[in-house]
DNA sequence: GCCTATTATAAGGTGTACCTTATAATTTGG
DNA sequence: CCAAATTATAAGGTACACCTTATAATAGGC
């Protein structure tokens, strides 16, 4: 697994295992949820919080921020989407089906899981009958890192902001309000066009650089 | 990507670069096919010759061994399973289709892949005209760590040997000749049953084990 | 309010696939 | 056949997500 699929695993993992969006999912539930030890649960949710995916509430345990909750919204979708691909279409077996699909959901780029949506009847529950989230086309901003190669974004606001990040930004041209076009995209590193300049920021900083996909 | 995945990577792209299956793919084509130095690749297909899945002749450079072309060989129809699911299906442009193949060819297993093969009627070329390798129903035998959960095989032979696997393979039960059906498999441990037994191994042993799936 | 159980955090370790630098071996071209 | 280019190998380093062990902080029950 990449990165940023264990980071999205996480926050799928809080989302499932949450009873209302405001109370706090105890970090021991997420170790159990894993498998993992809880001082490896306390490290990658300290990430997770750094990205501003989640707040951590010590001793209470972790609540999805916004854009959080969108990535993890984001992620169950195509995780249902594929699930039911699987077993209507291919007619694989449920539980082999759902295993699957936790593969397939990190595979396939947004633009994909819309067209299989499309090709499905843009079915609003999975097999078991649990609802599949909407396509989150109106959603809020998003880190610059989750721009896809070609896609573009206005950048919204930086955060968490630091010296450096906010000098780096200046240096770029990523100021609020600008233009920013995804031309590649490895695993720390993206070079996006900024205006005409081109730039190869790493994915660090991309984390915390808003923006609203176009 | 896991290692297995990365392993299998490798075995398409000697697959990928070589001219005929009997003269050897230099290791400094494969570092320009993956952009990785000298050095790893050397690290890299040090390990996959001693799973035996390719021969590594200094100064020349790898051929695949019989297993490793059926592993490569089945990796190829999948990738071109998908890609041509994806083109004709969900009808996802081209270059588009070969890069998000890249990623599904390694999330489905054999058995999602041939349900898939059956709903595109069988194909024998990809989108592009490349033929679609035969699914590998006649193949040879296979390392026991390819077992997926559920399936069973008949142990045919333990290669590369060494004194103490053979030792472990009379512990274990799994002389040749033996029936084995994978119960868990996880990163770098499997759980068998032999007989009515249930024995746990390392991936590592498992990898010279060598049965005929059933 | 204190004791216990839970939770947090510090320190250091593992395996994997990559890296660089440096040196040794082999092949190949003139 | 020898020098130059290629290839191999040794040594050591990085990042990442996990681990264990040990200690410190906090919460909750009695």
């Amino acid at each position: 697994m990449t990165t940023r699929e264990r980071l999205e695993e996480y926050l799928g993992a809080v989302y499932r295992l949450r009873t209302d969006p405001e109370s706090p999912v105890p970090l021991s539930l997420l170790g159990e949820y894993f498998g993992f030890s809880p001082v490896s649960i306390h490290e990658m949710v300290q990430k997770l919080a750094q990205r501003g995916w989640m707040i951590y509430q010590p001793y209470r345990g972790v609540v999805l921020t916004e854009s959080g909750e969108a990535v993890a919204l984001a992620l169950l979708r195509r995780h249902r989407l594929w699930e039911r691909f699987l077993t209507d279409v291919l007619q694989v077996p449920w539980d082999e089906a759902h295993e699957v699909a936790g593969k397939l959901e990190h595979a396939a780029l947004e633009s994909v899981t819309e067209r299989l949506a499309d090709l499905l009847g843009d079915p609003n529950f999975c097999p078991h009958g649990e609802p599949i989230p909407p396509s989150e086309s109106t959603s809020v901003d998003q880190p610059l890192e989750r721009l896809s190669v070609g896609a573009s974004g206005r950048v919204t606001r930086i955060g968490p902001e630091s010296a450096r990040l906010l000098r780096e930004v200046q240096d770029w041209g990523l100021v609020p309000g600008s233009s920013v076009t995804c031309l590649e995209h490895s695993e720390d590193t993206m070079k996006v066009e900024v205006g005409s300049a081109q730039v190869q920021i790493p994915v660090e900083s991309a984390s915390a650089i808003w923006v609203e996909i176009l």
